[in-house]
DNA sequence: GTGTTTGCAAAGTGTTTGCAATTTA
DNA sequence: TAAATTGCAAACACTTTGCAAACAC
């Protein structure tokens, strides 16, 4: 029971630290999403897994909750190709490394990249982040 | 009447060495595209500069366009935010700096950033290309 | 109770497709 | 004239929105 209790509680206390009341969906899908720390879903995936798990819960407020989670830093938003988008459940500094045959993202660790040079941002702009993806396929 | 010529006889070889049928349409939007070299353009916005200038074109012929000069590696696509796709006119190897403010996306020459150290990409595959976005906002 | 959140369906993007009419070589 | 290309409208995938009902505090 323990065993239960304690990873709910975590999810709890993460979601009032962000400010957003823990309703039941917001509890369930964060805790699809929030148990395991290297995941990348898009809303339709994660409605899926939602209804499976018997959670009732439309697919408007997957979308809603993904970018309340990605507003309060819970979720990180990655963007590889057009027309869909991906949520990173890492919200740490890293990368990506997309294989481009089978759509597979899978995540680099800062240290593993390296950047040595970077351009100066132009005058009155800062830094915000950097995103770098590798896109790899088949070398057949 | 030269200064017209020429750059029409340049985009109509580039055409057809890319084994592109030069009709008035493609002509038409290759000159738009391929006289500048640092242009981002979406679909939208090539259609609306086509239209200003008299060409008579579908959005349907543009993006059909876009994809085959792509293809043709006349132009790149260029991934910045889900739900649009930019294509970039400078096909040679280099990154991206996105303003998040206004949205404007520019280039960053290869030689003014560096990469020293690189995973390997995983066994059976091999690295297609590397994306960069360095992503700014206003530092007020 | 009061303000927030939800679900639904409807509307909104941006993009692709099917097919008859047109154009190109 | 044969094959490729075009335009249109309709279909598409993904995402957002408006609003009444349900819920959390």
């Amino acid at each position: 029971m323990m065993t239960t209790v304690r990873p709910y509680a975590r999810v709890l206390d993460r979601l009032k630290s962000a400010g957003l009341r823990p309703t039941r969906q917001r509890l369930a899908l964060a805790k699809l999403l929030l148990e395991d720390s290297d995941r990348h879903v898009t809303a339709e995936q994660l409605h899926g897994e939602a209804i499976d798990a018997g959670i009732k819960v439309s697919l408007a407020t997957v979308y809603n909750t993904l970018h309340q989670f990605t507003k309060a830093k819970l979720l990180r938003e990655v963007v590889v190709e057009s027309g869909r988008a991906y949520f990173d459940t890492n919200t740490s500094d890293h990368h990506h490394l997309l294989n481009e045959d089978t759509g597979e993202l899978s995540d680099i660790s800062d240290s593993d990249i390296q950047l040595s040079q970077l351009p100066s941002p132009p005058s009155g702009t800062k830094i915000d982040r950097i995103d770098i993806i590798v896109r790899v396929k088949s070398d057949s």
